[in-house]
DNA sequence: TGGCGTATCT
DNA sequence: TAGATACGCC
C-alpha cells in the first residue's frame, strides 16, 4: 500500500497538459488518487499562459504526448526556463525521443499510461527541488547578511533612519542581491554608483518643504551597484524575450524566465528600454560599434512620439530587412552574431545574417546554486532527471540503498546510472537512468525510488 | 497598488 | 553612454 507516501503529496500542485480529455481524466484520477492537486490544461498555449501568469503555484508539470512534435519540445524549453519540473510522458517511446527530452530538461521520461508506481514517488522530484531552493536561499541570505555587516563596517551611510527615505530604508533581498553577486562575473560593480548624492530637485516632490529641505542635502541615496551587461547576460535576455515571444516580453516575465539570482524587475526594465532605443544591439556591440548619428535607428517609440508598445520584442530578420530598405547604410554595420556558447563574434552583418538569429538552447537543469550568472544557461546544475524505460529489466533484485549509494557514489556529471543492464526488451523491465551532478547529495543522503514497492505494489488504497 | 514605458539623472 | 531611478499612466 502506499498509504506512507500520501502525506508527501499533500498540497503539491501538478498542471497536467493533456488534449485528449479521457486519456487525462484517467491521469487526473490517478494523481489524485496519491493526493497531488492536479490542473488539466488542454493545449500548450493555455499552460504557458497560466504559467506566465503565475496564479498557479504548480510544482511539477506532466506533457502528456501523443504524437511528439516540435510544440511539445517548445512548450518543455519553456517550461525548463521556468524553473518547472516536467515529466514527459509519450505515447510514443524509442531511445531518441527520451535523450531528447531530457537533454531538453525533461526530469522523466515515460511512455505511457503513466505508471501508478512511478506517480507515488514524483513527490521526491519536488522535494529535492525545494530543498535546494531553500539551500540558495539560504546561501544568498548569508551573503546579505556579510555584506550588510561590511556596510555598517564601513560607515558609508551610518544610521538608514536618518539618511533614507521610507523606500530605500532597508533594502530588501532582491534588491541587496546585486551586491551578494558582486564576486560574480556577470553582474560587475563598477564601483562607481556605489552612492550618489541625490539632487534633491524631483525628489523633493513626495515630500514636504520642510523635509525637503534637510533631506536634498543630506539625503543620500544608495544607488546600486550597476549591473553589467555582459554579453553572456544580454544573450540570456535576448533568449528570454525570444521565449517569451512577441506581445509578452515584460521587464517582470523576462526576469522570471532569466532566473538570473539578484537582476531585478528594474534592472531589466532598464535594459529593455535602452535596447528597444538602441535597436537591440549587445551592450558590447553598442562600445564597438557607435550608432551613425542618423536617427534611423531610433526605436519605433522614439519614432512614435508618445506611443507606447506594451511587450514588444525585436524581430531579428525582419528589422533588420526593414530597416535595411529604409537605409542602405545599415547594412554596412557590424552585428553581433550568437553562437551556442553565448558569445558575440563581431561581424559584418548583410542582410541575409540576422540580427541576433533567434536561436535558443536551453540547458537542461538549472536550477543553479553558486554563481549563477555563470552558470544559469551553463551545465551547473542541481535537478535530477531520468528516463525510466519500460521495456527494460526488473527491478526486483536491485533495493534502494543500493541505488542511493550509486548516486551518491557519483562523482561525474550527469553520469548515468543504468540498473540491470540485462536485457532490455523483456517484458516488465525497467532502465533508470539518472542524471546526477557532480557532489550533489540528496535530502537524508536519498534520492529514493523504492524499487521493490515500484515493482511490486498495486494500485489501490 | 503594482507593473509598464518613458524621461531624466548620475 | 550605460545603467539606475523617477514618474505618470493604466
Amino acid at each position: 500500500m502506499a498509504s506512507a507516501c500520501y502525506a508527501m503529496t499533500e498540497g503539491l500542485h501538478v498542471m497536467l497538459v493533456d488534449h485528449d480529455e479521457q486519456n487525462a481524466a484517467e491521469m487526473v484520477d490517478l494523481l489524485e488518487f496519491y493526493g497531488y492537486k492536479v490542473t488539466i490544461v488542454g493545449t500548450y498555449s493555455e499552460a504557458v499562459s497560466m504559467l506566465f501568469k503565475g496564479k498557479k503555484n504548480i510544482d511539477m508539470i506532466i506533457i502528456s504526448v501523443h504524437s511528439p512534435n516540435l510544440d511539445s519540445f517548445k512548450f518543455l524549453a519553456q517550461a525548463v526556463v521556468l524553473d518547472k519540473i516536467l515529466l514527459f510522458v509519450s505515447d510514443e517511446y524509442n531511445e531518441l525521443l527520451a535523450k531528447k527530452a531530457l537533454k531538453e530538461g525533461a526530469y522523466l521520461f515515460v511512455k505511457s499510461p503513466l505508471n501508478e508506481k512511478i506517480v507515488k514517488y514524483l513527490w521526491q522530484f519536488i522535494l529535492i527541488k525545494k530543498i535546494q531552493k531553500d539551500e540558495v536561499r539560504k546561501e544568498s541570505e548569508d551573503e546579505y547578511q556579510m555584506n550588510v555587516d561590511d556596510i555598517d563596517k564601513d560607515n558609508i551611510v551610518g544610521d538608514n533612519e536618518k539618511l533614507f527615505g521610507e523606500k530605500n530604508n532597508v533594502p530588501d533581498i532582491e534588491e541587496q542581491s546585486d551586491n551578494i553577486h558582486e564576486a560574480e562575473n556577470n553582474i560587475v560593480s563598477n564601483g562607481e554608483c556605489k552612492l550618489r548624492r541625490k539632487s534633491g530637485k524631483k525628489n523633493s516632490k513626495k515630500t514636504n518643504e520642510g523635509e525637503s529641505q534637510n533631506t536634498t542635502i543630506n539625503k543620500v541615496v544608495r544607488r546600486k551597484n550597476c549591473t553589467k551587461w555582459t554579453a553572456d547576460l544580454h544573450a540570456k535576455f535576448m533568449k528570454s524575450l525570444e521565449l517569451l515571444g512577441e506581445g509578452r516580453c515584460y521587464p517582470k516575465q523576462i526576469v522570471e524566465v532569466m532566473n538570473v539570482h539578484g537582476l531585478t524587475r528594474m534592472q531589466v526594465a532598464s535594459h529593455l528600454q535602452k535596447c528597444r532605443s538602441d535597436n537591440w544591439r549587445s551592450p558590447e556591440e553598442r562600445k564597438y560599434n557607435r550608432r551613425p548619428s542618423s536617427n534611423t535607428s531610433l526605436s519605433d517609440s522614439q519614432q512614435k512620439g508618445s506611443f507606447r508598445k506594451f511587450g514588444t520584442m525585436p524581430h531579428f530578420q525582419k528589422n533588420i530587412s526593414n530597416q535595411a530598405q529604409r537605409n542602405p547604410e545599415l547594412t554596412e554595420l557590424t552585428f553581433p552574431t550568437l553562437h551556442t556558447n553565448s558569445t558575440f563574434v563581431s561581424g559584418k552583418s548583410s542582410i541575409q545574417e540576422p540580427l541576433y538569429p533567434p536561436q535558443f538552447h536551453v540547458q537542461p537543469r538549472h536550477l543553479n546554486i553558486g554563481n549563477s550568472f555563470n552558470n544559469s544557461f551553463s551545465s551547473i546544475s542541481y535537478n535530477v532527471g531520468g528516463v525510466i524505460q519500460q521495456h527494460g529489466v526488473s527491478f526486483e533484485t536491485l533495493g534502494s540503498q543500493q541505488l542511493q549509494g550509486s548516486i551518491i557514489g557519483s562523482t561525474n556529471y550527469r553520469s548515468d546510472l543504468t540498473l540491470n543492464s540485462g536485457d532490455r526488451h523483456t517484458q516488465n523491465d525497467y532502465n533508470l537512468n539518472l542524471n546526477v551532478p557532480h557532489g550533489t547529495t540528496y535530502p537524508g543522503n536519498t534520492m529514493l525510488f523504492d524499487i521493490e514497492h515500484i515493482h511490486g505494489t498495486t494500485y489501490s488504497k
